[in-house]
DNA sequence: ATTGACCTTAACCCCAAGGTTAGAGTCAAT
DNA sequence: ATTGACTCTAACCTTGGGGTTAAGGTCAAT
């Protein structure tokens, strides 16, 4: 059975070393055997897990939320629960959005108003910046 | 003329003691005169200036941006260096923006696939997490 | 003259997700 | 046997936007 040094599996699965034993530390990854001289051996199975992580750090999951999805896994918790984590993520993105996607038509509007020549005491945008609270009617 | 404690331009400006003094430390806010005790005198004017970090944080911009905006119009700059400005954070939003969509697409795939029932480990949202990047076409 | 509310600085702490550095040990190949 | 590449732990640094605590000075009203 191969097994992989550390610096292997990170290649294999492009990240870094310091980054695996970030997530080992984090719990993410197992603490697993090591060689006489400390060295830790990692199973190849290992490299799917890092992969997991990846995968769902790259839509949103943070490593906690990575970790609970990991022990859902490991204690066969019924897949309801990781639907359940998925649907609560995707309120979350979708707040986030609904947030940029506010302050991003302001700026647009604003920008609009502005044609870039007159003197800066008179440009909208920062106006706008100003009195945004204190809207004069 | 009438001048404001610290503590009483936080209270006009809904903000605290220590976001004041950190502004100041970051160069939002000018170090003004203090009394003979060496408490700081804010004349009125900087009401608005507090209002206007506070906006521009809304919409997006940071400190640092912020402070280029302040700077901008004290050096009486043209008034297209804000529109530039302005036009820069609308598209790092629409990145930000863009991102997100694209994991909440993903997720919510996902999380159609799933009915909650099936055991864990065939869940559709899990395989997906360890596929995503050895797609099995 | 004393209380309570205010102000001062300095220096520390928080979050996430790692990165960096230091000092020491190990492995494989020449 | 020595080089160069690898690994180990521990402890500190990073970014942003502040919050907290300690130890002290000040102000106004009673």
């Amino acid at each position: 059975m191969a097994t992989f040094t550390i610096g292997q599996l990170a290649k294999k699965t492009k990240s870094t070393i310091v980054t695996l034993r970030y997530y080992e530390k984090r719990g993410l990854l197992p603490k697993i055997e090591r060689s006489v001289s400390g060295y830790r051996l990692y199973p190849e199975s290992l490299i799917e897990r890092v992969s997991f992580i990846k995968n769902a750090k790259s839509v949103g999951f943070n490593l906690e939320e990575i970790k609970t999805l990991l022990t859902l896994q490991a204690k066969k918790a019924p897949s309801m629960a990781v639907k359940k984590q998925t649907q609560q993520k995707i309120q979350q993105i979708h707040e986030k959005i609904r947030t940029l996607t506010t302050m991003e038509e302001a700026l647009i509007q604003w920008e609009g108003l502005c044609d870039g020549k007159v003197p800066i005491d008179e440009c909208p945008i920062l106006e706008h910046l100003y009195c945004l609270s204190e809207k004069t009617p």
